[in-house]
DNA sequence: TGAAAAAGTCAACATGACTGACATAAATTC
DNA sequence: GAATTTATGTCAGTCATGTTGACTTTTTCA
């Protein structure tokens, strides 16, 4: 009874005294939690790979968009994880030690520091898309046809409107220069 | 140009040495970025709430649930949350001590201690459960007609398998409680 | 030449997680 | 009735990841 399906049991009413006072917008709960759930999930999957070399989800993330947009600045990683420098600068420090991420000066501004994936990085990286799109993948194959397209409808819109465009240029950005390369 | 449209500009060649090396699942990317950003939004609504009240994201998610199934045990919002009870305890005593939350001991097995909100944390329940459902409302309302049914069947999908009918049957338990209460 | 930008660093601190050990009360089993 | 198990709580220490604030170095640019 110490498992999650303890919840199969039918409630016992008497100590449940008080409801929840659903609001127009109640229903969407559901989306709230599933949203929640889901997440979870779809984080922990890098979080396996991660635990055994050390690393947590902040290197997770590091790896990840310094391999989707090799030569990236400092300053542009900053901006789209949200952090400060001194959080970043010592994640990025492990990760260049530890050989997975290789910070050369730019050619055009030399007080740039641009960040490239070593190729033990950009295993890693594959290793962590490979995962959760395979998890992807296999919601979206549950789903109906069009669903990759309204997942990625749903998620865009639900971005504030602000930061919309930009993460938009962003991937397409990434998808050019994947294309390109 | 510390800004994230920096990524407008074009993009410099010469710093772009090496290529992302795309695989078969590549294009599924843009879904893992766009759930990263989604989701990162999504947290951000209630830590705007939490933030003046010195609350953080541990008490919103023990506030949501608590509200959610009032009576629950300590045990089965260990299992939701999937945290040590040590993480827990101290969250919950918090949220107890400022009157968000109430313990009453169970009249069928007095070891238990039931969980409800007390007035004051069913309103900032019930704040969190609006500004969520705002965000997606709006973005459902961005999308088709069958946008709702198309998000449910993605993240539940995106749950893990084992873990799927559980996640079904807490949602649906809430929902029949709210019904009758 | 002097201001501004890009990056890095030191120090102190907050949050939310963890492990391990132990305590207490109540229920269950033998 | 005694022994065991369960549900909960607590003390102590640690770790990962974030924060603010202050300061430095190098380089660019007006």
């Amino acid at each position: 009874m110490t498992d999650i399906n303890s919840f199969l049991a039918p409630a016992a009413a008497a100590d449940r005294p008080r409801s929840a006072a659903p609001e127009a917008e109640a229903p969407l709960i559901d989306l709230i939690e599933l949203f929640f759930f889901a997440y979870r999930d779809f984080v922990g999957d890098p979080d396996e790979i991660l635990a055994p070399i050390g690393f947590g989800r902040a290197h997770h993330r590091v790896i990840h968009f310094v391999n989707r947009h090799p030569g990236m600045r400092v300053t542009e990683l900053l901006d789209i994880l949200r952090i400060t420098k001194q959080s970043l600068g010592r994640v990025l420090r492990e990760l260049v030690d530890e050989g997975f991420v290789e910070s050369r000066a730019g050619q055009a501004d030399r007080r740039q520091r641009l960040l490239y994936p070593t190729p033990k990085g950009e295993a890693l990286a594959r290793e962590f898309v490979a995962i959760q799109s395979r998890r992807i993948a296999r919601a979206l194959k549950a789903c109906g046809p069009d669903a990759r397209g309204a997942a990625e409808r749903f998620l865009l819109a639900m971005i504030d409107p602000e930061d919309r465009a930009g993460v938009e240029r962003l991937i397409q950005r990434a998808d050019r220069a994947a294309d390109a390369g």
